[in-house]
RNA sequence: GGCGCGGUGGCAGAAUGGCGAUGCAGAGGACUGCAAAUCCUUGAAUGCGGGUUCGAUUCCCGCCCGUGCCUCCA
């Protein structure tokens, strides 16, 4: 069996993955902060990491995949602020959504999505024996984290402490010991939510929900953390510290998390998606016009670490893509289940750091064969694998509902040609593509697509 | 300013110290009443300047360009 490389964050190599429990593989990838609908940012991690956990299912016995949704965030707070509805409602419902979007995109879901707001005592121990070991300290309400009680910290960015000050476009406040001393718990105003701890009513920091959520869950050390590259510094950097101090590995940056994945970004004509810019591209939208599964072969189409720029023209060629590989499927006989063994070509590319270029390329030779059961079956087993080609006896290039005008006129169509009146038949397609829709003729009679 | 990533055919996008995949688009052909869809065939690329090397797109240095993080961010 040929083994998984991926490129460790940590080490900035490419690297045999080498599991700390062959029987168990733990899996931990920062999740959404739930405030607003999904974009396709949030939607390239999700799809990456489900890819990443498909693959390490099909060569460990056992993985447990957790990404972790934060429920309590000041972001969160300014949206209800803004809304007038009520944080919990707020968060319930983009959990929600974001749940049902990721669906749509055929991401199975991890196998613990925990909320930090139900972690809240593992946090506050967590905070308490930072301190107890000397790593944090009381302050005016807050507890902070002691950056130069940590001699590894920057390791992961490449970002000395004093190379993170120089830099620091922040306020410095008044009551840190060290300039980049970051907050694991802050002080709550009776309007604001809290909880009962021993510095005060408050809430936790930004960076200490996974450092406890992922303990929780997977113990620590374990295998894999992964999230979005911006993450990469202060939020993972902070975990390494927070997690790290806590048991006590003051000079190991792997005492955490053996490997560290990163997946690049999705910008918008070469711009990162921002609401300042107003280019920001949401799952939801585009899912309207779009099946979730184009929307995810566009996600893979390029490497999870380069950056994706993301375009419609670019969905639209994804789309005439799946529409090639699924008419091809709907026309072999074979089983439906996926075969057992994934074709070498493909498991081969994405067990090199998750090349899904590579597979799909490789899928694309797979076309070059003869029909048959066998390659009803390989595509079946390498699409599943991807996550992709599971219904394409109901696939629809677009998401898509034809008119009635539109059915009237094929319909009429069908009439002239009977007659043997092409003229008025070739008029009425005219007709069609002027107002955007294509036909194709098929053996089970002409079928509308939208251009 | 500090730290990082990238520049491959018209577009997208892999890989590689020696023949540079694949897809989309384009062109030609088959099929079709004509098209569409599908199939076959096909032209087309490594930012610039040095260095290492028998040989560099690949490794090293410099430059130019783009972009990301350093503030919330997937």
């Amino acid at each position: 069996m040929l083994d998984l490389k991926l490129f460790n964050s940590l080490t900035r190599r490419k690297e045999d993955f080498n599991p700390l429990d062959a029987t168990h593989v733990r899996l931990y990838a920062c999740g959404p902060t739930v405030y607003n609908y999904a974009h396709i940012g949030n939607a390239r991690m999700a799809v990456v990491f489900d890819v990443l956990a498909r693959v390490l299912r099909r060569q460990y016995p056992k993985v447990t995949y957790v990404s972790n949704i934060t429920d309590v965030d000041d972001k969160i707070m300014d949206a209800a602020r803004e809304s007038g509805e009520a944080i919990d409602a707020i968060t319930e419902k983009f959990t929600r959504i974001y749940n049902e979007d990721m669906a749509a995109l055929n991401v199975a879901p991890p196998d613990v999505q925990p909320r930090a707001t139900t972690h809240i005592p593992q946090m506050i121990a967590l905070i308490e024996t930072l301190i107890t070991r000397g790593h944090a300290y009381e302050a005016q309400g807050h507890v902070l984290f002691n950056v130069p009680s940590f001699p590894a910290y920057g390791g992961l960015s490449g970002r000395s402490r004093d190379e993170q000050i120089a830099g620091a476009r922040v306020e410095i406040s008044p009551f840190k010991k060290d300039p980049a001393d970051f907050v694991l718990w802050k002080p709550s105003s009776q309007d604001q939510p809290g909880w009962d701890s021993p510095w005060g009513r408050g809430r936790p920091g930004w960076h200490i929900e996974c450092s406890a959520m992922a303990q929780e869950h997977l113990g620590v050390p374990f295998d894999i953390h992964g999230g979005g590259a911006d993450l990469k510094f202060p939020h993972h950097e902070n975990e390494i510290a927070q997690s790290c101090c806590a048991h006590g590995a003051l000079h190991d940056l792997s005492a955490f998390a053996k490997v560290w994945v990163h997946n690049g970004f999705v910008t918008v004509q070469g711009e990162k998606m921002s609401k300042s810019l107003g280019n920001v591209m949401l799952v939801h939208d585009l899912l309207r016009d779009w099946p979730g599964e184009v929307l995810r072969l566009t996600l893979l189409s390029a490497h999870y670490r380069q950056p994706l720029d993301l375009s419609l023209d670019k969905i639209a060629e994804q789309a005439r893509v799946l529409e090639k590989f699924h008419k091809r499927l709907a026309a072999l006989d074979g089983p439906e289940d996926p075969a057992l063994q994934v074709p070498p070509s493909v498991m081969e590319a994405l067990l090199d750091d998750l090349n899904t270029p590579q597979a799909i390329a490789a899928l694309n030779a797979l076309l070059q064969r003869e029909d048959g059961p066998e390659l009803k079956a390989d595509l079946l087993a390498a699409g599943a694998i991807i996550g992709l080609f599971q219904n394409s006896a109901d696939w629809q290039p677009h998401a898509e509902t034809v008119p009635d005008f539109v059915q009237d006129l094929l319909a009429q169509r069908i009439a002239a040609r009977k007659e043997k009146n092409f003229k008025r038949a070739d008029e009425i397609r005219d007709q069609l593509i002027a107002k955007g829709w294509r036909i194709e003729d098929t053996p089970q009679g002409p079928v509308a697509h939208k251009i």
